[in-house]
RNA sequence: GCCUCCGUAGCUCAGCGGAUAGAGCGCCGGCCUCCGGAGCCGGAAGCGCAGGUUCGAGUCCUGCCGGGGGCGCCA
């Protein structure tokens, strides 16, 4: 039980609970102690009684030997100081854990994760990053906590643009057989179909046509359809594999996957009194929701030319998540404009009666990535960047800073870190603001190895394992105690100690900023510590060996960290 | 017009209803003949505005101002 929240929570319960039964003690980091309770201010007033007084009479109730001292101050807080001697026991125990010591979450659940889901026929680009690397880490962090992961790449390959580019492709006469189909570069492709749609009427009707004839299961249709989107997920793969993203084409479950359900889902809907034709169209109007006009807003599910478009899907796709794969837990993480739409798919499952009390739906929504001059991120040609272009600049910059730092690494060192540091410092720049707010994407911040960024904490890390290199060991001594006497090994000590309590946070708010900022004061704290506390130099063989356990514990926990953010931290650099 | 997100230091960002609002970069002043300078220690500088709820509000509610996004057959 090494989480120091966690244990003094517990001990302080009975206390709070011998006043008013089920009262939260609010144990908070603090600024003035390691932490403090603020609970008595609130219980007190419901009583009536003077909050100082009642503070002291729960402090003197609460047991908390060998764990903390406790003293009031101010209006009625409980100042909470560890001991020392916990602290110690604590580094110990977690420095030995290939967990460090967090447990897994007491209840599991099977989640179907909704991310990166990139539409077929065009290459990902920057607005696919985060979502693409927030929900890999989202990902990471559920299955530490032993949550099974179903992760579901949605991509959208089912639409209206599906026409145009099978009468394109038909046009050139492509060759479709795997061996034989490329269309190279997708973009480009993409852009050559959309002008001849937006041009030529009769190609435009024609392109129309067709995605009837495709969605209704014509064979020289499908099998040009399935060579672009075979296609396609070869370059997803190729830019998760250099992200590092974890998602596999077996992750891959399409709008089109959902084809066969669809009239289903009319069925539940139909049978649950939700449809009403309007203009022609299938839909549900949900409550809640209005147009421009004040009019109810209605959630597409047929069109009204047959069609079903993303709304059709996404209902279909929720009830198969619940239905078929048992997921309790729905999560997509998808950007922030589509939050009404989410709002509205789940009002109209839950209507329908696809989502039954244990199931939880979110939407993990997140805000879009801005250039210097703070609108959306663009090219010189005023294009918006392609991904692979833009991580293949990152990991170009990453060298040169490696260069510049003239450390005389080899060929395939170099190459190896680039990437590392390249890719680092992309995704940690994503991660760690804010999910809801946009961010400006600032090359030479992300890149700096001082201040708030990837390349500072895999530096921490690396030169951490320097220390064990340097004394040609692994680690500290099996079973080496600890001492804390030093207030920056106090300080560093407790810091680890929060490890658990910092991931928690993170899980429970899908906020990975907050796994980047613990981490960031991680690194903080190590650096003050091994500027005050001589390690290998330290003044006799006890205290180095317990300051190596520090180091250890810091470096694993890092590493650790930033495995879960989807970094790597390389042993050298 | 309605809905929604955002507005915190010069800049980029933290801040789970609690005490004196933090960090990074930049700026100013010290320290270190140092285990790879990722320096270390200190300083100046800030909650868009107005009400309300609360013992306590950057945080919750209402209104306003400013910015982004969304609002019927695209995804």
């Amino acid at each position: 039980m090494p989480d120091p929240a966690g244990a003094l929570r517990e001990r302080l319960q009975p206390a709070f609970d011998a006043v008013v039964p089920g009262s939260d003690p609010v144990v908070r980091p603090s600024d003035r102690a390691d932490y403090q309770a603020n609970g008595v201010m609130a219980i007190a007033k419901s009583l009536g009684r003077p909050p100082r007084e009642l503070a002291q009479q729960i402090a003197d109730a609460a047991d908390l030997a060998g764990l903390a001292s406790v003293e009031v101050a101010g209006p009625g807080f409980l100042n909470l100081t560890l001991d020392d001697a916990y602290l110690a026991t604590a580094v110990e125990v977690v420095g030995r854990d290939v967990r460090l010591g967090v447990a897994e979450a007491p209840e599991r659940h099977r989640v179907a994760l909704d991310y990166s889901s990139p539409g077929v026929g065009k290459e990902l680009h920057v607005g696919h990053l985060r979502g693409t690397v927030i929900g890999d880490s989202l990902a990471r962090l559920l299955r530490f906590f032993g949550h099974e992961v179903i992760p579901r790449n949605h991509l959208g390959d089912w639409g209206t643009p599906f026409g145009m580019l099978i009468e394109h492709l038909r046009d050139l006469g492509v060759d479709a057989s795997p061996e034989g189909f490329s269309v190279g570069d997708l973009d480009a492709f993409y852009k050559e179909a959309r002008s001849k749609f937006d041009a030529d009427e009769s190609f435009a009707e024609r392109s129309r046509q067709r995605v009837v004839a495709l969605q209704h299961g014509d064979e020289e249709a499908l099998t040009l359809w399935r060579a672009l989107v075979n296609e396609s997920i070869r370059h997803f793969d190729g830019v998760y594999r250099l992200l590092d993203i974890r998602l596999q084409p077996e992750d891959v479950a399409g709008e089109s996957a959902y084809n066969d359900q669809l009239d289903a889902v009319v069925a539940d809907l139909e049978r649950a009194g939700l449809l009403v034709e309007s203009d022609g169209a299938l839909c549900v109007f949900p409550e809640g929701f209005t147009n421009r006009e004040g009019d109810p807003l209605p959630i597409i599910v047929r069109k009204r030319d047959g069609g079903y478009g993303y709304a059709a899907t996404d209902l279909a796709a929720l009830r198969d998540r619940v239905d078929r794969l048992g997921c309790d837990r729905l999560y997509y993480v998808v950007g922030a404009p589509q939050s009404q739409h989410f709002e509205m798919v789940f009002r109209v499952a839950a209507a329908a009666g696809w989502v039954p009390e244990s199931v939880v739906t979110a939407h993990i929504a997140f805000g879009s990535i801005l250039g210097e001059d703070h609108k959306p991120l663009k090219t010189r040609e005023g294009e918006t960047p392609r991904l692979m272009d833009l991580l293949q600049e990152a990991v170009d910059r990453a060298g040169t800073a490696l260069d510049e730092r003239g450390a005389g690494y080899d060929e395939g060192e170099r190459a190896y870190l680039a990437e590392a540091i390249g890719i680092g410092s992309v995704k940690y720049a994503d991660l760690s603001t804010e999910r809801l707010r946009d961010y400006v994407f600032d090359w030479d911040r992300m890149l700096s190895f001082e201040g708030d960024t990837g390349p500072y904490l895999a530096y921490a890390h690396a030169r951490i394992r320097s220390i064990f290199r340097r004394l040609g060991r692994d680690g500290p001594q099996p079973g080496a105690a600890v001492t804390v006497t030093e207030p920056q090994e106090r300080a560093l000590a407790l810091a680890l100690l929060r490890f658990e309590e910092s991931l928690a946070g993170t899980l429970e708010h899908f906020a990975p900023h907050r796994l980047c900022g613990y981490l960031f004061g991680i690194a903080q704290a190590f650096s003050s510590f091994y500027e005050h506390c001589s390690v290998l130099r330290a003044p006799d063989e006890v205290t180095r060996e317990s300051r190596l356990v520090l180091c250890d514990a810091t470096a694993k926990t890092l590493s650790l960290g930033l495995s879960l953010l989807g970094i790597e931290a390389p042993e050298r650099m």
